[in-house]
DNA sequence: CCTTCTCTAACGCGGACGGG
DNA sequence: CCCGTCCGCGTTAGAGAAGG
């Protein structure tokens, strides 16, 4: 729509017309308003009045609420360019002083921003975790946001209101101070070294490092978390494990669109290294969501896969800008309004040029994105999906066909034995006891497996026990599965398979596992090493069992001649002792023991020395009070 | 558009206990 | 001795509300 700049003064036309009834000022103003509005409905004039009535209401009340941050960032207003709130406890009174410029952290903002960038400043509470202190102490809290709106001594006073003060930061900076897992400096500078290079180098380790600083932080912040039922520790360390691979993702799918040491394209002052948290995604072309596709809000997703964000993004036409930038684009009325609001010639042009390179700048990063569209619609590009897992939540039973599968047709072609059994599957697999059991059902159900009883030998004992075996389906299955997962991840496939093959040799190689019995003998080697009277006590108080234990494997002991017993009269205390071959056989086990569970047998040796040490000390006591 | 907070389902782990 | 079952707590992954 073509506009005239014709000015009209109704005041020049009132003199002709002048009505000798009309008396006061805001008689006058009616009639004008009167006159205005015949004008629109009569003849159909687009007029606008100093007012800009005839924007729509949202345009007003944007524009309404720039001319106000303007004002009062530059102290337009009559009181001079200070505004004095009171503290947190409306005991002194604190000044602070805009000049229209980001007060950044700590004083300093590396952006340079300032009133002529209007939309990407606003007003930050001073005091942290001001909404809590509000909840606690029942001061008044209002949203930056709405604070302006109405008129400027109204948002004067709103201002004023808040306890502590409002300091004045650009959008980064904004991020910056509220992003406190980000400026956390480990997480900090392990972002910064973070590139694509390394993650796909060694994804694994960067894996480790993400749950190891996100230990880091939890230990720093503890003390600030209310921890709860609901919220227990592993939560809350959880929730920050995410945070920071969310982080991680970010800063991949970046670099792998637009390349490494990724600028704002329009500033060109932020960059991924030292500023990730500033950049956000910006769809640039509105005209795909005209037909009820949805937009993605990127932020809510960075828990999704890499691939799943590089697909969308390319998908969805984005972009990445800081988020001072953003605001920019976004603030479509500042811009089309610039001079309305900053009232300064030179400042308008500033402006003006401003979003002339700015348009410029995104269509250049625009076509970049086109281009992967254009491999994408080819099929000419596969992603990466660096931390996708081979198998994925609630595809354990897939883990544990294929190990079945391994077991029962490829590591047993030397032995020609085809089956397995629970224990065998759960050792090769390195899970707890209960492992198999939780997949057991679910396999026989679909017929992968079938299980029959076998008589087997076990320490000179006969158990009927299931075994299991993989059936045709189950076979074509695992087959399916295997080249599925191997085309996938070839490296980690491989490798999952070598160390199941290395604990397979490792079960069929073991002679003994760490049993009751042979516990019981090696805890009585170590009491008959340590030369304790009271031998019955001793024992239970140390090998940490009730009184009943002993006599439990007391008949095996003394019928394999390990031990003798030798009680003079019925009342007094039995008199135990090793025997030699008990002794031999021992140290046997120990050496055994010690080859195949080195740590286990060591943590068991000193909870016995520790419980020990006690039994000695409760003991003395007795003594010593007799 | 992004982050934090809170809640939840489903899976994972391992100890206790009793039967065969 | 192994195995199955029960149980409590930890972990993972994600939804949704609310705040900036």
């Amino acid at each position: 729509m073509y506009e005239t700049n014709q000015f009209i003064n109704l005041s020049e036309i009132s003199l002709l017309y002048h009505d000798k009834s009309i008396v006061s000022e805001s008689m006058w103003q009616t009639v004008c308003r009167a006159i205005i509005k015949d004008l629109r409905e009569e003849f159909d004039l687009n007029i606008r009045t100093k007012r800009y009535d005839s924007l729509p209401e949202s345009t007003r009340q944007s524009i309404r609420n720039y001319i106000n941050l303007y004002k009062l960032i530059l102290g337009v207003d009559r009181s001079g360019n200070i505004i004095t709130y009171l503290d947190r406890n409306f005991e002194t009174e604190i000044k602070i002083y805009y000049d229209g410029t980001c007060q950044g952290i700590k004083g300093y903002c590396p952006f340079d921003i300032d009133y002529k960038f209007l939309p990407a400043l606003s007003f930050d509470h001073r005091l942290e975790r001001y909404k809590t202190i509000v909840k606690r102490e029942g001061y008044r809290y209002i949203a930056p946001k709405t604070m302006l709106g109405g008129s400027f001594n109204g948002a004067l006073v709103k201002m004023k209101s808040q306890i502590g003060g409002m300091d004045l930061r650009c959008g980064n900076c904004h991020t910056f101070r509220h992003h406190k897992l980000y400026y956390f400096a480990r997480i900090y500078n392990f972002l910064k070294l973070l590139s694509i290079k390394n993650i796909d180098k060694n994804t694994s380790h960067v894996l480790y490092s993400v749950n190891l600083l996100a230990k880091q932080y939890f230990e720093h912040t503890k003390k600030d978390i209310k921890l709860s039922e609901k919220n227990t520790p592993a939560q809350v360390l959880s929730r920050i494990r995410n945070q920071i691979s969310r982080l991680v993702k970010k800063k991949y799918v970046i670099e792998y669109i637009f390349g490494e040491n990724y600028l704002c394209p329009i500033c060109e002052k932020v960059n991924i290294n030292d500023h990730l948290t500033c950049f956000e995604a910006h769809h640039t072309n509105e005209a795909l969501f005209e037909n009820g596709l949805q937009k993605i809000e990127f932020g809510l997703y960075y828990t999704k896969s890499i691939k799943w964000l590089i697909k969308n993004l390319i998908a969805q036409e984005c972009i990445y800008v800081c988020r001072n930038c953003h605001t920019m684009i976004t603030a479509v009325n500042y811009n089309e309004n610039a001079l309305t609001i900053l009232r300064n010639e030179i400042d308008t042009l500033y402006v003006n040029n401003f979003y002339d390179n700015l348009y410029k700048k995104v269509n250049e990063k625009r076509d970049i994105i086109i281009h992967w569209k254009s491999l994408l619609k080819n099929n000419m590009n596969t992603f990466p999906n660096p931390f996708l897992k081979m198998f994925d939540y609630g595809e354990s039973i897939y883990s544990a066909l294929i190990c079945i599968y391994y077991i029962c047709e490829i590591f047993s072609q030397d032995t020609k034995k085809e089956f397995f059994i629970a224990e065998e599957l759960n050792y090769i697999q390195e899970k707890s006891s209960s492992y198999f059991k939780q997949y057991k059902s679910n396999l026989l159900d679909l017929e992968y497996i079938q299980y029959e009883k076998r008589l087997l030998q076990y320490r000179g004992f006969g158990f009927n026990k299931d075994i299991y075996k993989i059936t045709f389906e189950g076979i074509l299955k695992a087959k399916e599965l295997i080249e599925e997962r191997s085309g996938g991840f070839p490296d980690e496939f491989k490798e999952l398979v070598s160390h199941w093959e290395h604990r397979n040799r490792k079960y069929n190689a073991r002679k003994q596992r760490l049993s009751a019995f042979d516990i019981v003998l090696i805890c009585i080697y170590f009491i008959y090493n340590k030369e304790i009277d009271f031998f019955m006590n001793a024992f239970h108080y140390i090998i940490d069992k009730e009184n009943s234990y002993f006599s439990k494997h007391r008949k095996k002991l003394l019928n394999l001649e390990y031990i003798t017993e030798n009680q003079e009269t019925a009342n007094s205390f039995k008199e135990i002792n090793i025997t030699p071959k008990g002794i031999t056989r021992a140290e046997e086990l120990i050496s055994l023991i010690k080859r195949d569970y080195f740590r286990k047998y060591q943590k068991l040796i000193s909870d016995w020395e520790k419980r020990y040490d006690e039994y000695l000390m409760n003991h003395n006591k007795k003594n010593l009070k007799k």
